[in-house]
DNA sequence: GTCCAGGGTTCGT
DNA sequence: ACGAACCATGGA
C-alpha cells in the first residue's frame, strides 16, 4: 500500500521516464550488460559503436574476436570482461533459437536460465526480464535499497530475492494481472533511478529531498515502518 | 585529484 | 555466508 503511494508521488513529480532506451529486445539486453556499474552516457557511446560496426546483433557479436569487440565497447568501461559477457549472452541466445524463442519459458524458468549465463547476475537478469522480455519482475538496485531504507520500508541489507519478492508481493495488491504489473514495475524502477540523480548520495543524512518530504509534505504514508 | 556511475565474478575468511 | 579485490571509462 505504501509502496504504491511512493510510486504515485514519484510519478507525479517526474512523469513518465520512457524506459528502456533501445529499439529492440536484443539492444536492451546488450545495454543491460554494458550498464553494469557504468553511467548510461558511456553505454550509449558503446552501443553507437556497435551499431556503426554492424555488431548490434547476436550472430555478428558472437563471431567477433573478443579483442576487437572490447575495443568497440571501450567507452562503457570494463571493456575486456564486458566483451566476454556479451559473447556469452549471444552464444546463449543463439543456442536458445533467438530472442523470440524465450517466450516459451515461464517467468521463473527464464530467470534461472539468465542467471546461469556468465556475466549475468540478479540485477542484469531482472533488467532483461522486465525491459526486454516484458516479464513482471521488479528490479532491485543500489538506488532502490537506499530509497526504501531511507523511507524505513526495508533495512536495506536484505538478500536480493527477499527484497524483490517482498516488493512484488506488496505491489501485487495494487494490480490484478501481469499485464498491469509490467508497466508499473517498468516505470517504478525508472523513477527510482531518476529520483536518485537529484537525491543526496550519502546514506546517513536523510534530507527532506531524498526522503520525499519535499515532494509530499503532508504524507503520512512516509512515517510508518510497515510495508 | 577524488568520487562514482542503471554490477558480477573470484577468492579469501 | 560474507567481505574485499578486481575490472576501467568518462563526467562532475
Amino acid at each position: 500500500m505504501r509502496l504504491f503511494s511512493i510510486y504515485q508521488i514519484l510519478f507525479d513529480r517526474y512523469g513518465q521516464q520512457h524506459w528502456w532506451p533501445g529499439d529492440n529486445a536484443f539492444e536492451i539486453m546488450v545495454g543491460a550488460v554494458l550498464t553494469q556499474n557504468t553511467a548510461w552516457a558511456n553505454v550509449e557511446r558503446a552501443i553507437d559503436g556497435l551499431r556503426r560496426k554492424q555488431l548490434l546483433n547476436a550472430e555478428g557479436m558472437a563471431a567477433c574476436s573478443p579483442e576487437q569487440l572490447a575495443q568497440v565497447i571501450r567507452p562503457s568501461g570494463y571493456f575486456n570482461i564486458k566483451a566476454k559477457r556479451l559473447q556469452s549472452l549471444c552464444h546463449w541466445l543463439i543456442g536458445q533459437g533467438g530472442v523470440a524463442a524465450l517466450a516459451r519459458y515461464d517467468d521463473a524458468s527464464l530467470r534461472q536460465l539468465l542467471l546461469s549465463v556468465h556475466g549475468i547476475g540478479p540485477e542484469t537478469a531482472d533488467d532483461i526480464l522486465l525491459y526486454a522480455c516484458q516479464r513482471p519482475v521488479f528490479v532491485i538496485d543500489a538506488y532502490t535499497r537506499r530509497l526504501f531504507s531511507r523511507l524505513a520500508l526495508f533495512q536495506g541489507d536484505e538478500a536480493y530475492d527477499d527484497m524483490r519478492l517482498a516488493v512484488q508481493e506488496a505491489l501485487s495488491k495494487n494490480t490484478v494481472s501481469s499485464a498491469e504489473r509490467v508497466p508499473l514495475f517498468n516505470e517504478y524502477h525508472a523513477l527510482i533511478v531518476r529520483h536518485a540523480k537529484i537525491a543526496c548520495r550519502k546514506k546517513s543524512p536523510r534530507c527532506d529531498q531524498c526522503c520525499l518530504r519535499v515532494l509530499c509534505p503532508s504524507a503520512s504514508v512516509l512515517s510508518s515502518n510497515v510495508v
